[in-house]
DNA sequence: TTGAAAGCGGTACCAT
DNA sequence: ATGGTACCGCTTTCAA
């Protein structure tokens, strides 16, 4: 192994010179750091880590608490993760990967061990009890999503409530007057996790206010689940025409239900899907959708860490819901609504 | 921060004691172990990772690096992912996660800076061009998938061969004489992913062996993709009764298609799923399939990580592929074989 | 069974 | 602009 006092020797020059050739904390003449990027390149240096975080007190890696959970849509917590380790790469930092199952004690653990700079939570929920331990650790913490009190954490998320508000609208702007919900399962609701609720909050709050019919129903992720659901829906409101779905794996089988109750899409009823754009494209009807930008909320909170690292202040940002129309909401030109 | 010598100050013994009865490389009277222990207790003392990596030369952490595809089913990926991460924990490791657009440099970069003690590599293909860098590096490598050449790298897998063949060999004893295979898409045959090609040949080899009709091809995971794949079958090879579905995100579609054709499952034709348990059954019929056993995999590979870190050589080891009835394959009693 | 001390490979202060 | 060197916190000889 090549140390940087190998360097130093090769370029003829001291460790302290090279050390400071490499993190540029001080001026080095041209020619210096010539000579010492040439010894880097032909001896193939690399500072080692635990040396550096040792002498630096930084690890220059983050750790990425992801969630473990059957409930919630993989793909998208998949891209979430690819975010975050893709944006730590830019900023020169590394993924130090923390399966939620290990909870509180292992960002004790692992903030103890001053294995990492900084923490990126994700799946928060309302009263989440890693909370008050990110308070106390020295490192700073960036939330993905939003717990009930986020004072002195830093938090990135959609705007959950305007995407709820957003899908009711676009249906009333397509003369919707009855609409519904078919949200996350009932699990998703009652661990607390506050964007099913947010989302729900939103959808029934633009409801009331444009004066239309709104109907939330959570889902079991199932053929089956989504019949309950459906039939739900069919009893409890009548003349529904207009579909909120907000639960990726059964968007397929929501469509072939409508279907198959002899409702088409969008001539009978309307379909707005909330998830990942290739979802709602890869569907026998291509769905209009509000996307959830995995890519940009992990590259944010990748830049709030890099803002908390140095010296910044905790903040929250709530990234605005995009809709992407495509072919499954139309018009309803007459008062019609029955099914 | 509280380090070593506190304890040893706290517990009235030498630094050196307190790190032999941390490691538990000399012997320690009980009496002095439980001072020190009480020490550290009530210090909160975590020893220090990179002084510690600095010291001995180990880090306690493997890299995993993970595939970033769109072509791949996120869930099972995510699966080994959480799999690896766990049986990581469970030998006092944590992971480094690694995302596969760093490519080979990637490797080189963490294995130079000594972050890690050893790789866990996923998604490789035949000539992978990380395979030479990794037979290199002075740590250990185990793969999870099956290169062209393993020579010096441990691999785990499942025998995708094994899961063809007895995919073929259900339905030939259901008697079906006629099958057909909807693969993953040809971009996963193209880049070399050898699981792809190994499950179509067992396909073939045990359709060529049983002497039936076989034919395999790729899919698209879309509505379009899947009726693309549906059609050539239909053209090709009609009379096909059995159809083996290596390529989850159509599962559901290809349900929904077989039926909007006239095909009952199970009654005029039977379908076998490779995926997970939880889609084979999330189904409107309850498929019959063969499981990818992730969680074995990762653990094994883990595993496999211990043994080489222990000193043991590389192995290969195939996890045989176990098949699940459910209710998509009936008996064909009859010679009829007509659509 | 225990202690003293020499590294491990960097960083950054104090000099020049 | 550059060099010398005291740490950073832990492991592991060497000694007792």
């Amino acid at each position: 192994m090549t140390t940087i006092a190998d360097v130093a020797r090769a370029a003829g020059v001291s460790v302290s010179t090279v050390s400071y050739a490499l993190s540029g904390r001080r001026p080095i003449s041209a020619e210096t750091r010539e000579r010492i990027q040439a010894a880097i390149d032909e001896l193939g240096y690399r500072p080692h880590a635990g040396a550096r975080s040792l002498a630096s007190r930084q690890t220059r890696v983050m750790a990425l608490a992801a969630p473990l959970r059957t409930d919630l849509y993989v793909p998208v917590i998949m891209q979430f993760v690819a975010a975050v380790a893709t944006a730590a790469r830019a900023h020169d930092h590394d993924v130090l990967l923390l399966m939620n199952d290990e909870g509180p004690a292992g960002l004790e653990r692992v903030a103890g061990g001053s294995m990492v700079d900084a923490f990126v939570v994700m799946d928060v929920a309302t009263n989440d009890p890693r909370l008050p331990v990110l308070r106390r650790l020295r490192e700073p913490t960036v939330l993905i999503g939003l717990p009930g009190r986020a004072d002195g954490l830093s938090c990135v998320d959609l705007d959950w409530e305007a995407a709820g508000r957003l899908a009711v609208q676009h249906l009333v702007d397509h003369g919707h007057t009855a609409v519904a919900l078919v949200g996350p399962p009932p699990a998703a609701y009652e661990r607390g996790t506050t964007y099913a609720h947010r989302f729900r909050t939103g959808f029934e709050t633009a409801a009331a206010e444009t004066g239309i019919r709104g109907l939330a129903v959570p889902c079991e992720p199932s053929h089956d689940g989504l019949g309950a659901s459906l039939a739900r829906v069919d009893t409890e409101q009548p003349g529904t025409t207009g579909f909120v779905v907000h639960n990726e794996p059964v968007v397929g089988t929501l469509l072939h239900a409508l279907r198959g109750s002899g409702r088409e899409v969008p001539h009978d009823v309307s379909v707005l899907a909330v998830g990942p754009h290739e979802l709602a494209e890869g569907q026998a009807v291509r769905l209009t959708s509000i996307g959830i930008p995995a890519d940009e909320i992990g590259a944010l909170a990748v830049e709030m860490v890099a803002d908390l690292l140095a010296g910044r202040s905790p903040q929250t940002t709530l990234v605005a819901p995009r809709l992407v129309e495509r072919d499954s909401c139309a018009h309803r030109s007459d008062s019609s609504a029955g099914v």
